[in-house]
DNA sequence: TTGTAGGCGTTATCAA
DNA sequence: TTGATAACGCCTACAA
């Protein structure tokens, strides 16, 4: 048996070896037209003895679908991006598409066009578009150049007119956060944000400061910190925060890593969690239950919104090639879950 | 301007409109043969008032190439796996291939054949292995299948003779924490392991093993607990740690995660860190700083696991499309860095 | 330097 | 139920 076949093998050889033609092969594999089931077990039997594999690249070409996604996402490193892609995955996987990854590695970066081009070289049946909105990085979409592209699902982002997206309610869960941190009678209750240019930030801090003001609480400017996301702004943070408002007896930090820091700050400054200090976290990463103390967090549905993301695309997929109106709504939002644990209301189990 | 244009533009719209032929137009896009400076002026025109993006599908279709790698994980929820697919990736871009991403839910699945046929229907241009190594689902590597796929990587797993492997060096690694420990006088160093049916976690605990044997050192089975990767399990495996020799005065963690339970126990055990027990983990994921204490920890170069691997793989599909001898050595390894951080040698600055 | 023709591996159409 | 034939969009000899 050769190990490099010098001829690779065709659907050609398979029908030559089963005594039929190309076009019989071709229908026993697809099953789109009726085969004698005779001849059907002499073709696969042909198959098994030839290995043969059907070339994707032929079928796409005449079939005018590659069966393949576009995934354009950045973050990878974080927890919450590679959850989404899991999703992205699992649901593909179940309806028959291939996944085509293109990480940006700014997600200011303005290579766009560049990555649309590959994608749209390539074929792809649709476009998964998970980079965060910062700024103004979403510009283009509402450019022409949206017509001529195939059809993309957006992730995480303001919801606009005429484009499909899939959200998770970051307004929700930050209220719900922060709702918590008040039924827990805390008086003075801040924010540690993300980059302001993020649109998630925008929403978390919009929902602690909207359910602070329907409770006639105080949401004041100083009451707020900007962080970058990372665990040393958010040790920063804290120590920021309690120089200008000493006061302070609760946190809601906008994610899971600032909170990491503020726990460090707080154990730093002699502060007790959460006697002294109330905190939560923003996206319920695997480690923050062994923090210390475990982390109250919001959790994001992000398998969900995944899994809704190639679903959606698919649905608009399926009924722009039968001309037909799409059926879907355009925005999709998906609502979080507060996970409730040492940082807002337990003692940790202490000493032996 | 049609929003869906009935006729996607072809190669020849562009020959039409520039007025040469498809040949000429071909020649002026790939390079590969001369064409005079004031028809590619014209023909770049036509390309650009006609939007036209070449078929990528159908270059591959004659060709015989499709500038892509498959790419085959798992784990990605995990920190190391998303950081190695970013280094590929990257590697990957400025190399001209698309990925084509297939993540296995366990990777200890045994859909292995399915994920090749489909790898090998679209007609990768190689394959990136970057599945961990467990119990024995690496057992296909040994067939004769492994002749008609196309080049394969293998990431992080033990040597084999004929199979190429980019492997990051765990032995090194554990060795290296381990003798930091021993440097910081410690007396007695547990370990806490990985599932011994993870090749890396074998190495992990060889490396521990060897490193106390050489210094005379004492590496029985009751300093070993085993984990399962996870921070419950840290957790937990501290406590009978200590609990089957409580004389232990340090520790060796086979990754961050059962890290960070490590430190919550010793916390509910009253034990300060490092003054009662130094830790050390291994990844040194991008929070471990912001630990309480700060955790030393060992880095793995993922990124440039990644980017080795795609080099490799390039070199070997150039090799063979040339029916030239291949010149990457069979397996490389990468040494890994110990990053010493409070949890071994700080106090942590406690208290204002 | 450019044009023409044939083929890459499939599927779809039209007959048989 | 099956077979021949013509696309799908591109590249590459071979000719001009």
């Amino acid at each position: 048996m050769a190990v490099h076949p010098s001829h690779r093998v065709t659907i050609i050889d398979v029908a030559r070896h089963a005594n039929v033609s190309a076009g019989t092969v071709s229908n026993a594999l697809t099953g789109k037209r009726p085969v004698a089931e005779e001849t059907r077990a002499r073709i696969m039997q042909a198959i098994r003895d030839l290995g043969y594999q059907p070339n994707l690249l032929a079928r796409g070409l005449v079939n005018q679908r590659s069966q393949t996604v576009g995934v354009v996402a950045s973050g990878l490193d974080y927890y919450g991006p590679s959850r989404t892609l899991i999703g992205i995955d699992q649901e593909a996987n179940a309806l028959g598409y291939a996944l085509l990854l293109d990480l940006l590695h700014s997600p200011m970066e303005a290579n766009v066009d560049t990555v649309l081009n590959v994608l749209s070289a390539r074929r792809v049946d649709g476009i998964i578009w998970a980079v965060h909105e910062i700024g103004n990085n979403r510009a283009w979409v509402a450019s022409e150049r949206l017509n001529r592209l195939p059809p993309i699902v957006f992730l995480t982002m303001h919801p606009q007119p005429g484009v499909a997206v899939v959200n998770t309610d970051n307004y929700l869960g930050a209220k719900m956060a922060t709702q918590h941190l008040l039924e827990l009678g805390r008086c003075s209750i801040g924010l540690i944000s993300g980059p302001l240019v993020w649109w998630e930030a925008r929403e978390r801090q919009r929902g602690w400061r909207d359910c602070l003001l329907a409770a006639g609480r105080e949401a004041s400017d100083n009451l707020t910190v900007l962080g970058d996301w990372r665990a040393a702004s958010g040790e920063a943070g804290l120590m920021a925060l309690i120089e200008a408002r000493p006061e302070i007896d609760a946190v809601f930090v906008a994610n899971d890593e600032m909170a990491l820091g503020v726990l460090r700050a707080a154990h730093r400054l002699g502060k007790r969690v959460p006697e002294d200090l109330a905190v939560v976290g923003y996206d319920n990463m695997p480690d923050v239950p062994y923090f210390w103390p475990a982390l109250t967090s919001v959790r994001p549905r992000l398998l969900e919104v995944g899994k809704l993301a190639i679903q959606t695309l698919h649905s608009i997929v399926e009924a722009r090639r039968q001309n037909q109106e799409i059926s879907t709504p355009e925005v999709q939002t998906l609502g979080p879950e507060l996970i409730v644990r040492e940082s807002t209301v337990g003692d940790p189990p202490t000493g032996k």
